[in-house]
DNA sequence: CGACAGGTAGAGCGATCGCTCTACTTTTCG
DNA sequence: CGAAAAGTAGAGCGATCGCTCTACCTGTCG
């Protein structure tokens, strides 16, 4: 059934999420997913394989977490920013999903892609809500800066606080964007 | 005899770097520093004191590599960032060390603290060129913004490209700067 | 009914893990 | 010189790893 496989999946992100990728072995996976270990083997034939599913579920769940928001003005254009806050306050404060597997297994080609075109796309995003705000000019640069503001504050609120780095990268935010006179 | 703990560290750093902190076990860690494992364990009794011992490595390595530079104007606040670049082409694309350690260890306490003692004087950096470059002016704010940049740079390298990042990390503390009127 | 897909429980495989230990050699130095 | 310190080589410990497999149960459907 798809819905087990779902299931599962939901369960694999949040145990990655919470407890990273090195401390637990698959019989602590299992234990979390509350499934024997020949179903989670069915549905994922490989402990990367059961990193990768994880990652895609993520991917899904993150993209529907930016759902929503401002649709013109600046806070179009924040709007992922103010929801990146939002998931480090509401759900987790750990970094970045995809970076922190990257981390742990940089070898891993299967692991290397999903991460790719995830990233690929979220910084698509800005470029989307830029280009949406701002249409006919150029605003490549500009999104280029806001996913460099996005992933040093994602990283930041680790060690620094939660607080201190969403404030500091929502104003260099605002402030890139005024400094274009885009409002 | 220290050179020979100095002489290991350089190697475990080296390896960690190269191959991240999950895909090797000590075996291989003793096999790069060829030493044998006695001498391995005696200077760095545990696996996790040899990743904080190649953590502290980095640390050194890695302020004694911003040294240098303009030492006033845009380009002296600018230094760390353009270092940063240097490193990313010459030495390794593998983000953090010290992210990626964070990300396999999350609950390690040693490590935690490397890790934020690291980035609370990497962020300093920062303060301090500033504050020498506009003395009397808050620009607190800014520093910051230049270490989310630093930070976001440093992990979008790895998937994005090196020149992508670096480009669009330099354009941005550039554009910042210049909104601040700092030159 | 009977076949079968898909679930549970859990024993157990060989490999590898982090780490300790023995036995011996080399270097340092009072 | 001779003791202590610090090195090499590598066997081997118990625990854990990812993963497979047997044995059994349950619901669906031709």
């Amino acid at each position: 059934m798809t819905d087990m496989k779902q299931r599962i999946a939901t369960e694999l992100e949040r145990s990655f999420s919470e407890q990273g990728f090195a401390e637990q072995g698959v019989e602590a996976l299992r234990a979390e997913a509350d499934v024997s270990l020949r179903t989670l083997y069915r549905h994922f034939p490989s402990r990367e394989a059961m990193i990768v599913g994880a990652l895609e579920h993520r991917d899904a769940t993150y993209f529907a977490w930016l759902e929503g928001g401002p649709e013109e003005g600046v806070g179009h254009v924040l709007h992922p920013l103010v929801r990146l806050r939002d998931w480090l306050c509401e759900v987790a404060n750990t970094g970045c999903l995809f970076l922190n597997a990257l981390a742990e297994y940089p070898d891993s080609a299967a692991i290397g892609a999903v991460v790719r075109d995830h990233k690929a796309r979220l910084a698509e995003e800005f470029t989307r809500r830029l280009a949406r705000v701002a249409p006919g000019r150029d605003t490549g640069d500009l999104a280029e800066t806001l996913f460099l503001l996005h992933e040093g504050m994602t990283q930041a609120a680790r060690f620094q606080g939660r607080e201190k780095a969403c404030e500091a990268a929502l104003r260099a935010a605002r402030a890139a964007l005024a400094a274009e006179d885009i409002r």
